[in-house]
DNA sequence: TTATGTGCAAAATATTTGCTTTCCG
DNA sequence: CGGAAAGCAAATATTTTGCACATAA
């Protein structure tokens, strides 16, 4: 048995009657390039340069649907733009608040929050969603 | 000494130079007013009530006046508009995936978070934010 | 071949801004 | 009075959508 390559893309979109297409192979690749959270801007950005004709259109169906099919996610910060991320275990960020990189943390080690604010609220709570704001290493040294 | 009715808000606009003003008072009483965490239409809608003729562009203006002082605070949940709650103590928020209902919820017993992403990260971490999504008592009852 | 997808442009939504007039202190 | 603020409309920014044409399977 052969294991084909992108066969786990493929997957995802034909079990909800979607068609694999170029547009869609370059909008996922331009994710998994961009170093981490890139917004749809610059996702059209990096696009282009595999795929010269994609509109911004396309990338913004594309996104949506490359989420709907559980291959990215889509994160809002604290911006008027939505980011999105290559889908993957649970993880919290911390977000510079003078250069706006973006960093990973592990939720590991941070406790049960979801059971604690489910006995605290009543709501049947199923996800969370967890950021650190201030100032990243470098820009600590850099004054 | 008498204590003067809204003296905070006049010391806090006048710290930075800031005026009172008919619509400040109206827009900051419309926060007030509403439960919880109204975004701007709602602002504009509950403002209009006593100032008819205040402008969209003033409610934003003002707001965005309202948060520089440290009276109110913007928000911005999984949606595309932002929100406005009354500043105060920290706290987290639960959010209703059916309804929208948006519930404060006491950071009180959670731990050290920011205390915890500091050391995983090496950021200088000065603030937080903490959602969680799940469906509300009310909803759950429902069906 | 045919349902699905793309490009393009227009529309929708949310927020900001320039400018003239009005108002607070 | 003089600087700050409001009203109004136009400008931005982001995202969505209608429709004719193109493409994957």
């Amino acid at each position: 048995v052969k294991e084909e390559v992108g066969g786990e893309e493929y997957r995802r979109l034909k079990r909800k009657g979607l068609q694999m297409t170029h547009q869609r192979k370059v909008v996922l690749d331009a994710v998994r390039e961009a170093s981490g959270h890139p917004d749809a801007q610059e996702v059209y950005r990096r696009a282009r340069a595999k795929a010269p004709s994609i509109s911004l259109g396309t990338v913004y169906r594309t996104l949506g649907v490359l989420c709907d099919v559980g291959l990215l996610r889509e994160r809002r910060f604290e911006e008027a733009q939505s980011r999105y991320e290559l889908e993957r275990e649970e993880h919290f960020h911390a977000i510079c608040t003078d250069c706006g990189l973006i960093r990973d943390v592990a939720a590991l080690g941070f406790g049960d929050l979801l059971a604690q604010a489910r006995v605290g609220t009543g709501f049947d709570l199923v996800e969370q969603k967890v950021e650190f704001y201030g100032r990243c290493p470098e820009c600590q040294s850099r004054n």
